[in-house]
DNA sequence: TACCGCATAGAAAGCGCTTGCTACGGCTGT
DNA sequence: ACAGCCGTAGCAAGCGCTTTCTATGCGGTA
């Protein structure tokens, strides 16, 4: 039915040990056998079966990404860009040429998927994981990420974080890549209070997201610094990370405190919804309502106005992990490194009407 | 070392038979025994080795979805979509609850990566396998994906195409579901001549690839309808699914011909892109030139003025493709169904100046 | 010329799981 | 009361590959 390595070998005249190892190249084989092998290899359409080949290497070449939305080009970007950096240059063929297989798994920001992922992974005997995006904040689904995270790299499985915040024993994990969405948020909200604007609404992603809370804390503290307090919660929606959630909560933010100058939305595709609202309800932007994002996405440069936002390198930030996770750079000192995130001012910003 | 299926036999008294058995699901187990199996799985923390397994049983859990571009929503939105469908509730425990593992691959839109993923989830004995978007035009690769997935289907693994034409020969396919580009690439330009346009600019996606060429020719039917023929050529400019290439592309057009009334673009990305041109060109949309898009992305209803587009049913299609590849839903009669795309009218479309 | 060592190929023992077949009780039917 | 079944559990044979250890043949050296 199917060919396997002992049809290749009897092929060839050789043992199904020597084909191994010419598929393999870490054992000197004759470059004449060699040559036999290939070619019966090619003739009869030979395809090496994985799972057999892990089973006794007790290793796989398979390297899962977690994203949360894959949806979501804030994901996508990340994870096309570790993928580019994990694919080897592939040649179709039958022969196992050291490649890695980058595969992308959703799990929709639940944290069950989450898990039920990494233990699929962890069944496959993954060679690497990366975990994108930011952490739910929930305590017990935390420990039991650790712990997963723990037993996979026991089992050799190298454990990467990007745009997420490091673990609290960092141990099991190659390397962690935290985006600097406190510092971010922070900037961001100096720049609107640099403008004048006093009443800033403030379009918060979902609860329990690590990276919801680190903008909205950057935020605050900004406020803060100036001592605009008091008012947080009144001026704070929460929604999750999509347009139409980013619709509703300016919705309420306007019903709530009309008199606003400026939304800061928790990331660009919230901030278009933002831009919607603020609209439909017959206010134009900058001039009436400031709007604000935060990573920068492709679109953003492109809407009427530009949108001021904070750029993440998205794709710097998974092509490393994507290094990281095949060992091809070295991880950074103490396995962790913060990313920098750069202030973009743009048109849908400016100061408020007099 | 690591815990295998004899250790949580040994724990709770029966054979490794029985254990399989519990865990699988699919042979009579008395109550009692389960239980106790049960316990000693989490006891141990037992977790199935996917590879033994799927050496074993000839068959694995995985189901591959192949996309071009993952950091480009129209096939986020697929995947995403696929992937929810496919993906069971799961528990987070060892469990293999007949769930499916879907994961997704990056091609980039070349044909080795096509081929090496393809490969790859063969190796893995994939249960089924998902390719999405366009395919590359050239013969001599569309034969080597053909033959390849009649070898997938050989084996065992159902294929399904999403937004992709059938194939030659369709008979190694599970279920073809291909968007209709060509239609709905007429009703566009359709439109645009009814408001008047003549001179109507076409900014294409790369040459070869099938969804680029329907698109295309939907529009070259509706401009021959009205008899405006011999500047095809001139009046169209190629280039690559992304913003920066509809800017460039655009730029082009606008020299050759600064006297254009519309551009329509490949897709609503390329879109964003013309619009920029068009603006940085000093020109008002729509009024002095029309802007219209294709696929009706999320961002697509929020940019100023709203694009004119046309939408396909991107979550659905990829949702239905998840349940053809789960075996969830029959395919469609002949294997082949016309996916409908509408038309969107919306602000960045108008009529030409007096 | 006889011996040793290196380069290369083969034999065979698993890797951890699934599953067809067999074995064993207790219960039913007559 | 006995044959026959059904419901369960175990045995053991692989699944296709990797890898350790062993065997072989050759050239070089003394």
């Amino acid at each position: 039915m199917t060919v396997t390595l002992a049809d290749v070998a009897a092929r060839a005249r050789v043992s199904p040990a020597t084909v191994s190892r010419v598929l393999n190249g870490n054992y000197p084989v004759a470059a004449s056998t060699r040559e036999r092998v290939l070619r019966a290899v090619d003739d009869l359409d030979y395809v090496l079966n994985g799972p057999a080949s892990s089973l006794a290497a007790a290793t796989s070449d398979l390297i899962g990404i977690l994203v949360n939305d894959i949806a979501d080009p804030f994901f996508g970007i990340m994870a096309g860009a570790a993928q580019t950096e994990i694919g080897g240059p592939g040649d179709g063929s039958g022969r196992a040429g050291g490649e890695k297989l980058a595969i992308v798994c959703n799990t929709g920001g639940t944290p069950e998927r989450e898990l039920t992922y990494l233990t699929l992974l962890q069944r496959q005997r993954a060679a690497a994981v990366v975990l994108t995006g930011g952490a739910v904040e929930d305590p017990a689904h935390q420990a039991a990420v650790s712990a997963k995270l723990a037993k996979l790299a026991d089992a050799g499985t190298r454990v990467v974080l990007c745009g997420r915040p490091p673990l609290a024993d960092n141990t099991s994990v190659v390397a962690a890549l935290a985006f600097d969405n406190r510092g971010g948020g922070r900037r961001l909200t100096e720049h609107l209070l640099s403008l004048g604007h006093r009443d800033i609404g403030y379009v918060a992603g979902p609860v329990e997201r690590t990276t919801t809370r680190h903008r909205l804390e950057g935020h605050r503290d900004a406020m803060k610094a100036v001592g605009i307090v008091g008012d947080e919660d009144r001026l704070t929606v929460h929604g999750s990370y999509d347009r139409r959630s980013g619709y509703d909560a300016t919705v309420e933010l306007l019903r709530r405190e009309p008199g606003i100058t400026a939304v800061v939305a928790a990331n660009d595709t919230v901030a278009l919804g933002a831009t919607a609202a603020i609209r439909d309800r017959g206010l134009r932007i900058p001039e009436d309502i400031s709007v604000a994002g935060f990573d920068d996405l492709p679109f953003s440069v492109d809407v009427v106005p530009a949108l001021t936002t904070v750029r993440l390198p998205l794709f710097e930030a998974g092509a490393r992990a994507g290094r990281l996770a095949t060992g091809k750079e070295a991880p950074p000192p103490g396995g962790i490194a913060t990313i920098a995130a750069e202030l973009m001012v743009r048109g849908s910003t400016a100061p408020p009407r007099g």
